[in-house]
DNA sequence: CTCAGTTTGTTCCCACGTTCACAAACTCCT
DNA sequence: AGGAGTTTGTGAACGTGGGAACAAACTGAG
C-alpha cells in the first residue's frame, strides 16, 4: 500500500484546520484533469474488449485514447496499481476498475429539461443509456409538446419535476432550454434536490455550494476554433511582411 | 496615443533570445485558458450592451461571466489596455476588441457532416449564425436524406464535400456522424483543406500537424458528473462509518 | 492644485498539470 | 538459476494557471 505519500501538495498553507468537521480527512483526491480523462480510457478499453484483446500496454492504451503514455500511467496510478510490470494491463480488470471509480457500474437516473431540437437529439442519444445513465423523464413547459412520444418515453410537464425527482431519486439534470429559461430551471432542479447539472444553454448558471455544474457550449467551441484559425492565416500574412512593415502595422492598430 | 511605454510582457524570464529568426518573434501568445474564456466575456458584454449599459467595472463583468475579477483583468490585459483606471471598461469598445481578437468580426463558412438527430439540432442552432458562423452545407452519406430541407438549406451528398469546401473556402468542419465514420470523415475534411474540426462523435481523431480538433462528448460530461456525484454519496457513507470500519472497507476493496 | 476615492494592470507566489527519466518488478529464454 | 528485455509506477523538473495584493492612473470635490 505504499503508505509513503508525502511529496503531494507539500505546503499545507491554507489548510491547517481540516480535521475540524467529520470526514474529508483522507480525501483520496484524484486530480480533476485525470477525472476528465478516465471516461476516455474507459471507452478505449471497451473498444479493445470488443476486439477480444485481453492485455494491453500503457503505450497501446495511450495511443487508443489519444494521450501520452506517461500521462496515462500517472492517471491510472491515482486509482491504484492495476498493472503488471513487464506485462501491461488486463483489459477487463482495468475496465471494471475505472468504471467503478467513475461510478458507471451503478444506475444514474437523469431528467432532461427543454425538449427542443437539442433535447430531441439528447433523448435519442444512445451514449447515455449504454453507460448507466437512464433517462427517467423528458420535461418541457410548452403544453403543445406534452404527451409527444420520444425514444421510449413521453414528453411531460415541467411542473411534474418535483414528483419525478423524488420518485426516482434523481441526482443529475440536463438543461437544454433557451438561455433565458436556464437559470429558472436550474433553481427548480436544485430546489428538488438535484446536485449535478449538465447545462447546454448558453448562459452562466449560479448554484449553491455542493451543486456541480458542467456546461457544454457549441458556440464557444466554434469561437475557440475561429481564434486559432485566424492566427493560422495571420501567420501567413506576417510571413509576407518584412519586420519594419510589421512594426508599422502594430503602431497603426494602436 | 501613449507611443512608447509598452510595459507589456514585463518579465522576459525564459525569453532572452527571442529576437533570433524572422517571424515568430513576437508570438503574442494568449494563454489557452484565456482564449477559452474570451467567448464568455463576449457574451456577457453583448448582454450588457443589449441592456444599453455603456460602462462596466471588472467586478461587474466578472460577475456576469461567472469568474473572479482578478482573472478577468489578467485575461483582458493579454489583449491590451482597453480599460480606464478609476472608471472601468467601455462596453461597446471592449466588445469589439474581443470580437476582433477571437475573429468573429469576420465570416466563417462551416460545413456540418452527419445529419442525424444531433446534426438537425446543430443546423437549427441559432448560436452559430449569430456569431459569424455561416453554415454553407449539410452533408450526409445516406442517399435517403439527400434533398431534405433543413433550416435554410438542403441536405446534400457527402461526395460533394470537396467542391463545396473549395467553392466557399471552408476552414471549419463539424462532425456529427456515428463514431465508426468519424475518422474517415475527418480524413476527407483534412484532405480538402479544412484545418479546424469540431467533433461530436465519441471517438479519438488523429490529424496531421496544423489541424485543430476540439471534441464535445456528451457521455463524458455525464460521467464526470457521475464521478463527483458518487463521491458526494460516499462522503455520507463515510460519515456513517467509524475509522476502523473505513480501513477495513479499504482493505477489502483492494 | 491637492487629496480622497475608485478601478485597472501587473507582480508575486502557490497549486496544479505535464513530461522526462529511471528504479522496481515482471517475463522469457538459455 | 540468472541475465536480458520489457513495462509499470513514481520522483523530480518544468510550465501553465489562479488569486491576492498593490502601484499606477484616473475622476471628482473642495
Amino acid at each position: 500500500m505504499t503508505s509513503g505519500r508525502s511529496s503531494r501538495g507539500g505546503a499545507p498553507t491554507t489548510e491547517g484546520v481540516s480535521r475540524t468537521a467529520s470526514a474529508k480527512a483522507p480525501e483520496r483526491g484524484i486530480p480533476e484533469a485525470t477525472v476528465a480523462r478516465l471516461p476516455v480510457y474507459l471507452r478505449a478499453l471497451i473498444t479493445l474488449s470488443d476486439r477480444e484483446i485481453a492485455t494491453c500496454s500503457s503505450e497501446e492504451l495511450a495511443a487508443a485514447a489519444g494521450v501520452n503514455s506517461a500521462k496515462l500511467r500517472k492517471d491510472l496510478s491515482y486509482l491504484g496499481s492495476y498493472g503488471t510490470r513487464g506485462v501491461g494491463y488486463d483489459v477487463e480488470y482495468l475496465r471494471y476498475q475505472i468504471a467503478r471509480e467513475i461510478g458507471v457500474t451503478q444506475d444514474w437516473p437523469v431528467v432532461i429539461v427543454g425538449i427542443g431540437n437539442l433535447g430531441h437529439a439528447l433523448a435519442n442519444y444512445s451514449g447515455f443509456s449504454s453507460r448507466g445513465f437512464r433517462i427517467v423523464a423528458l420535461l418541457d413547459s410548452d403544453p403543445a409538446r406534452h404527451g409527444e412520444p420520444l425514444g421510449d418515453r413521453f414528453i411531460r410537464d415541467f411542473a411534474d419535476l418535483e414528483t419525478i425527482v423524488r420518485e426516482h431519486d434523481v441526482a443529475i439534470g440536463v438543461i437544454a432550454t433557451p438561455a433565458h429559461a436556464a437559470q429558472d430551471v436550474c433553481d427548480r432542479l436544485v430546489a428538488c434536490g438535484v446536485t449535478s447539472i449538465l447545462n447546454f444553454a448558453p448562459s452562466v448558471l449560479s448554484v449553491p455550494e455542493g451543486v456541480d455544474v458542467r456546461k457544454v457550449d457549441l458556440s464557444i467551441e466554434l469561437q475557440i476554433l475561429a481564434y486559432h484559425e485566424q492566427r493560422k492565416s495571420a501567420a501567413y500574412d506576417a510571413d509576407a511582411l518584412t519586420e519594419p512593415e510589421i512594426a508599422a502595422a502594430v503602431v497603426e492598430s494602436a
